[in-house]
DNA sequence: CCATAATGTGAATTTAAATTCACATTACAT
DNA sequence: ATGTAATGTGAATTTAAATTCACATTATGG
């Protein structure tokens, strides 16, 4: 037996199975990130995620630009946009804290020793990327010093990391069980309080 | 064969085995953090690790104890030392930098799925150990506010988060090689950034 | 139409790690 | 002294995951 399933394109397949493994990812953890769990949320099975990738690594790879490209394109976007800078710092901080309130499986990944310790180059695409989206959220904190809306005196890549810094620790909170109120409401008295500090 | 190695009290080689697991930890990360490699480290065989403990779970339980025993602790010795709250949280960050300096298998292990996904037990552990720190510092940065050191109109709790987050992930970033500057010295400009920010 | 390359599958195979087992040694209580 | 419980080991066994394989189906260019 070998018709189960609907022939297509590779493309579309590569496609379905980063879904999939962004879903598994959501739902599991890194660790329940299997090829398995990744064929049976894909609907096909285990052979067929090595017709179109080379292995597992190949489907992380692919499943770590993914996320890059979706979800810390959003906050460049935001940064090269339209407003003050605090607007666009708020925007972007509650874009990011809604992200992974919804999926608490990126931060896990980015930072998980499965990328790390696996493939040397997933790991360096990522540091890059995360270099990048530290020197946007430097940039726009520097406008702001400069516009006399945050603190002259703040260095901005400093400010940037700290920014960085609260979002990922309350990520890795959330995840622990440790975080007691609402994910939220959490976010609005964080952003209240870095906004006091600033400026 | 069964005579390579002196025989000792199940509480001696408990503390021995929970060393090497942490020695393990440091080297390897908690992907290498196995069974077999805690025994070669400890200079024991596989099976004498099981003599000791009940499992891989048990050792990690033991791990995680004595991690919190001899390192967050530490913050609540200066929190209840003498000095002022700035000198307090000052010594605090330091000395927490300096440890993941030294060994950023720790934050790794405190915040891996191996643990939240893991043994329930070790999961509410470890969260409530983290609540009892973010309390720690959150009372020396409010007896800071009230004593006219640090800003009156900051909340104790949302900065206490942001400091950790700011140490948390420089620690990440660190494991991740995507710190480029040296640790100390980036160490050094977060906390002179800190400083500025809250007073 | 039809050859064939691409797509798809269930069933091995491999690999690595945790765990158990059968047996050897030794501390130590009586 | 001695027997027995505790300690120690190498060699299975188990388990789970990645990967490969032999064979089935089907789209598609000619």
């Amino acid at each position: 037996m070998g018709s189960c399933l609907e022939k297509k394109s590779t493309d579309i397949r590569r496609e379905e199975i980063i879904r999939a493994a962004f879903e598994v990812l959501g739902e599991k953890g890194v660790r329940g990130l299997t090829i398995a769990a990744i064929a049976e949320s894909a609907g096909m099975s285990n052979a067929n995620i090595y017709r179109h990738f080379g292995g597992k690594d190949d489907v992380l790879s692919a499943l770590v630009q993914f996320i890059a490209e979706e979800i810390m394109g959003k906050a460049s976007s935001i940064a090269a946009g339209s407003g003050t800078p605090s607007a666009k710092l708020e925007r972007i901080f509650f874009s990011h804290m809604a992200l992974i309130g919804e999926n608490p499986g990126i931060p896990r990944l980015v930072f998980s020793e499965e990328i790390h310790l696996g493939d040397r180059k997933i790991a360096d695409f990522l540091a890059v990327r995360l270099g990048y989206y530290v020197e946007t959220i430097s940039a726009v904190i520097a406008a702001g010093s400069a516009e006399g809306e945050f603190l002259k005196e703040l260095s901005p890549r400093e400010t940037a990391l700290t920014f960085l810094g609260m979002i990922q620790f309350t990520a890795l909170r959330r995840v622990m069980g440790g975080a007691s109120a609402e994910h939220v409401t959490e976010a609005e008295r964080l952003w209240a309080n870095f906004l006091r500090l600033i400026r």
